[in-house]
DNA sequence: TATGAATGAGTATTCATTCAT
DNA sequence: CATGAATGAATACTCATTCAT
């Protein structure tokens, strides 16, 4: 279940570091703490990850790594591209309630900016996924014209922002109108309304 | 022209201090490196900030506030709601692009978990001047039902996933497909589709 | 009363330095913070004294003087010896129950030994004077044979002591034993038992 | 022979720690002088104390507790009351001579007012031991009557007057004249004369 | 003369990283 | 492979002192 899986050495070192980083900051953990958490010796974690830096870029990659298993499944590949969409949404909203610091983490504090090549590659890796889906229903008509990752960075963004407005209030993501966010979510995607089931000959969200 | 305008000792703290943190994060700032850009002693700092975390609050809460100002203005309280909405839209792409370092800084790097009272006071002065305009426009039928600040979360969060896609592309926002921003955002909204004069009889985006 | 009497903003300096320096150390007090209780620029103590230590100095020097008017008084120059060593216990108990904060200041925590030449030409005049009066009281036989700076440095000791005890208790020195405190401290300079006027004559220094 | 003994690193700060505090103030010592000259890392002094006050409590307690082991030993325990307290008082002698620097550093300097509790602890150690040896010299009418940790601190302060006094002078504790120091520390106490084969049953404390 | 804002050298403390066991 | 004591560069912060007004 949980994203760092297998109880090896590696993966407590990863979980504890994640646990520790979305409680107290990326800049805020150090080292040891993580190792005492993972029940480790300081010298341990650097036989895994050559630096704090790389740490923090492995926690953000397996943390990645999960969205895209939870995200872009084969059931999403092969499902007509509304259904994608939907598939997709709804398992964004498991994902981040199942796994807020993790969700956390990746979003709020660790910015794609600061982090290497590999953070990269599975940013690619999950882009493309999501721009080939995002691709095939703008081709069926069911998404607005327009660069399929900057829409994918609105919607992504939308619901990053409504995850941030939850923590605010210090609420879980389901606690909000979840309905009004994926309905407001699918009218940025330009997706005509009508639910799940809404028939995709519908005119475009604004055919302006 | 600059948020952190007057060239008081403060302000030129201020500004030193968030051209550094926009540079190397926060984390990765030192005092001393803000003393000398600010050209001005390391202890001076002190005289004007307790600490580096309340200097971080201070350009946080001088950007918010700067944000405010550009957003919030007269024009915008007595325009239509939906006149309303596409000034502060227009205004927000102007500020984030005009401020580039400012924007990123408060938006991609330093959130409000982390900051004290003030910064939770900004964030409510600009929360509720913007809910103002909403619940108006809802009123109006010009907006979709629900939680205001959701919707508000939701956009600004879009607005953000732009702005972090663009930063990534390394280039400035307006080099983004603007207008289909802007149709994205107000559909999520749930804005009726028809530009700024767009007749509002026009089909609600998802009339469901 | 105050050793350091006349208002003048010299003496409100020193005044303000003692009570700060007797509540948080000599190293644990800012010169600002004298400033500030002594209603006064922070530049102007530098008008008054060069450095802190000077002003440190200046402090012990004032308060040596003030115990040397007070124990040195005309009386005890023209007292018989005991009477003289008398009134000079005498008055050392009072001037360290009125000025405890200085007395602990002077005693606990200033040596001479970080102080400079006025430190200690106070030093001398006060140690001269009581060693007038220790040699007259050897040559009277009333007061042990041995080096009246030794026996001046033991008593007085005896009298930081249990200063020092009470002070631990938290108590003013007038809630020990006085009376047992004086006979010890006679004792160890040999004065025979007898209270103030008991013949010299008497025997056991207090088998009574 | 010395207080801090075995060679391990936390004895070799600890003692790097007396010499630099008694040669420069505790306040004046700065930690990086301490790690070198117990050539050591300025980080390994703090895997040994959390911060320089419990450092400096730290040598203040190894101090007293060397105090107590060469002051309170079997001997004393086992000895009839007068001979316990001339062991106590040479022992004193043989240890201030002995370690004048921790003896200073103890009594000139820090005082136990700055400390916490561990000091707190080890002088209520001392001064219980010490309270049963004067208590029961009490009993015998060895000693005067009254508070018998009054008298303690008498004597012991006129033993570090005497101290003081020898290092004022600049000279060894032992070039003073040590059974003056005797004979008037004894007569405070109210031991009758007659040195350590004195017979009880004599008169005046110092009638020779 | 008095002021107090500005200074910057100096300090305690932390923490990523190494390496002998 | 694992360990964790040791390291020391780096950092935030303080405070005695100066000097333009």
């Amino acid at each position: 279940m949980t994203p760092f899986s297998s109880h090896s050495r590696r993966s407590r070192i990863l979980f504890a570091a994640l646990e520790l980083f979305s409680e107290k900051t990326f800049g805020g953990t150090a080292i040891p703490s993580i190792a005492e958490r993972a029940d480790v010796a300081v010298g341990t974690i650097y036989r895994y990850f050559p630096n704090k830096e790389s740490l923090g870029e492995a926690v953000f990659v397996a943390g990645k790594q999960a969205l895209i298993r939870a995200v872009l499944t084969d059931e999403v590949r092969e499902a007509p591209p509304e259904q994608a969409l939907r598939h997709i949404w709804h398992a964004l909203v498991a994902f981040a309630t199942d796994h807020p610091a993790l969700f956390a983490f990746m979003e709020f504090q660790m910015h794609a900016g600061y982090l290497g090549a590999e953070a990269a590659a599975v940013l690619r890796e999950l882009h493309s996924g999501l721009v080939a889906v995002i691709s095939a229903a703008q081709h069926a008509g069911v998404v607005r014209e327009g660069d399929p990752l900057m829409l994918i960075s609105m919607v992504f963004g939308s619901f990053v922002g409504a995850t941030k407005y939850a923590a605010t209030l210090g609420l879980p993501l389901t606690d909000l109108d979840l309905p009004t966010m994926e309905r407001a979510a699918f009218a940025l995607l330009g997706v005509p309304a009508g639910g799940t089931s809404g028939s995709p000959a519908a005119q475009s969200s604004e055919s302006d």
